[in-house]
DNA sequence: AGCACA
């Protein structure tokens, strides 16, 4: 069934309705593909900006002989196929149907998500992303973050329209040097649309804005400067606590799920979200309870412990950073307790950023904060007036007019007031769970029989039931 | 300048 590998050449190639365009233009857009084409017949589908380079594309005729009459034509033109001057060449796919899988990334929305290539999350600020931005309309709400994809940001407009118009002025552009460090080579702006529609930003910090609420507070750990771990009156560190916590999954000879998860630390309260993920070769997870008292039991209670017998699985707990997780409400990696259904929401859930099954924001998640000065110091604050789009030049120089200086506090057009509701929803559901109080868990007692007793791996402390009895997970 | 990975 081995049809590939052999390499197809020009006059060898099996004509199809399909043609396969190549050293176009990058910046190339389908209206130009069809200008090309469209001379020799019924352009039924395109697909541009293929490849590496994104100087690939497909055009699909309607019919073969009008293919064949466009490839015929260049074959004996004097004049070569072109594309914005650069000289096009044009074969036969070797496929017979251009398959359009647009990808979410490509409805458009009024959110998108910027990944900026080639830079570390602290070469570009959230205030030249915002004055990048800014130069296509009021931009509401900015949310920072660092993936495997790079340092990336979600960017929210009013609409959609506004933020296709940003997108198409700006992707594969690069931000202008002068708005960069010195040791910044290339940074490339890659835009696609998120699935988001309104990003839930809890605080003002230097990794997230919300420009539409001044009244949102500051991220508290902005204000003091720096996340250091709070000291002790003995002097020791003091882990700073969090209703969330951070599990390291150690010696994980058995599958651990989300459903094992649930059961584990169900046993301390109600668990509002769960988020596996795997980082450095190792499993962690993010377990989230409605108040850091629950939490802080459940970690005394399980550091340490193993989920199976035999020291297999064995759980080391910490704070996290994040306060609230944002994960997809129903994968086999993440789970969402706070929403109803959610076997049912799960299809409609915003995959806003690819690549990851659980992403989430936090703006409090950097332990540096630069400066006392709220803005980050930045100077380069500007306000463009909303709306208006200017053209974007790259190769702007500084000194250019539009920047004024801009006090610290945010630029502070109270748009949609009911914004502010959205706060008030972030909050925890009113459950209010029973706590199992440290002291009613007995070392030799599995808090796992407290929730579901039946067909779930045993909570040992270490190992001390008799050996043989294997979880259930096999 | 050489085939789409969503």
């Amino acid at each position: 069934m081995s049809t590939s590998g052999q390499p197809q050449f020009r006059y060898t190639q099996t004509p199809s309705k399909v043609l396969h365009l190549r050293n176009l233009p990058w910046e190339c857009i389908e209206e130009e593909l069809i200008e090309l084409c469209k001379p020799f017949g019924k352009i039924v589908n395109t697909k541009c900006n293929v490849g590496a380079n994104r100087n690939q594309a497909f055009v699909e005729f309607a019919d073969l002989n009008q293919a064949i009459n466009m490839v015929t034509y260049y074959a004996s033109s004097s004049e070569p196929a072109q594309v914005r001057g650069k000289t096009v060449y044009i074969q036969y796919s070797n496929r017979h149907e251009i398959v359009n899988n647009k990808g979410p990334g490509d409805v458009p929305g009024n959110v998108l998500l910027v990944t900026i290539e080639g830079v570390e999350a602290g070469d570009v600020s959230i205030d030249v992303i915002h004055l990048v931005f800014s130069a296509f309309g009021f931009v509401h709400k900015i949310a920072t973050f660092e993936k495997a994809a790079g340092f990336q940001a979600l960017i929210q407009f009013s609409d959609a329209v506004t933020a296709s118009s940003a997108r198409e002025a700006l992707d594969g552009r690069s931000i202008p040097r002068y708005l960069l460090p010195e040791h910044v080579g290339s940074c490339h702006l890659r835009i696609s649309y998120s699935a988001h529609t309104d990003l839930n930003i809890k605080f003002q910090s230097h990794r997230s804005r919300d420009y539409t609420n001044p009244y949102l507070p500051v991220n508290p750990t902005a204000i003091e400067g720096f996340v250091q771990p709070a000291v002790g009156p003995d002097g020791k560190k003091k882990e700073l606590e969090s209703n969330v916590l951070l599990a390291s999954i150690e010696n994980m000879q058995y599958a651990v799920t989300v459903d094992v998860l649930h059961t584990v630390f169900s046993a301390f309260g109600t668990v509002q979200k769960i988020a596996i993920f795997e980082k450095n070769g190792g499993t962690q997870a993010l377990i989230q309870y409605p108040d850091v008292t629950t939490a802080a039991v459940a970690k005394d209670a399980l550091e340490g412990h193993c989920i199976y017998d035999g020291g297999y699985c064995k759980l080391h707990l910490s704070y996290s950073r994040h306060t609230d997780l944002n994960v997809k409400a129903y994968s086999d990696k993440s789970r969402d307790y706070t929403i109803p259904e959610s076997g049912l929401l799960a299809m409609q859930q915003a995959p806003g950023v690819p690549t990851a099954a659980t992403v989430w924001q936090n703006p409090q998640a950097s332990p540096m904060f630069p400066g006392s000065e709220f803005a980050g110091g930045s100077a380069m604050l500007a306000q463009s007036s909303a709306g208006q789009v200017p053209s974007w030049d790259p190769n702007m120089q500084a000194g250019r007019p539009t920047f004024v200086s801009v006090s610290r506090t945010f630029p502070g057009k109270t748009y949609a007031p009911s914004s502010v509701q959205a706060y008030a929803s972030a909050s925890t559901p009113g459950v209010s769970s029973p706590l199992v109080q440290t002291g009613q868990i007995s070392p030799t007692v599995s808090p796992l029989g407290v929730s579901q007793p039946v067909h779930q791996p045993n909570m040992q402390p270490g190992g001390s039931l008799p050996p043989g009895q294997s979880p259930y997970y096999g």
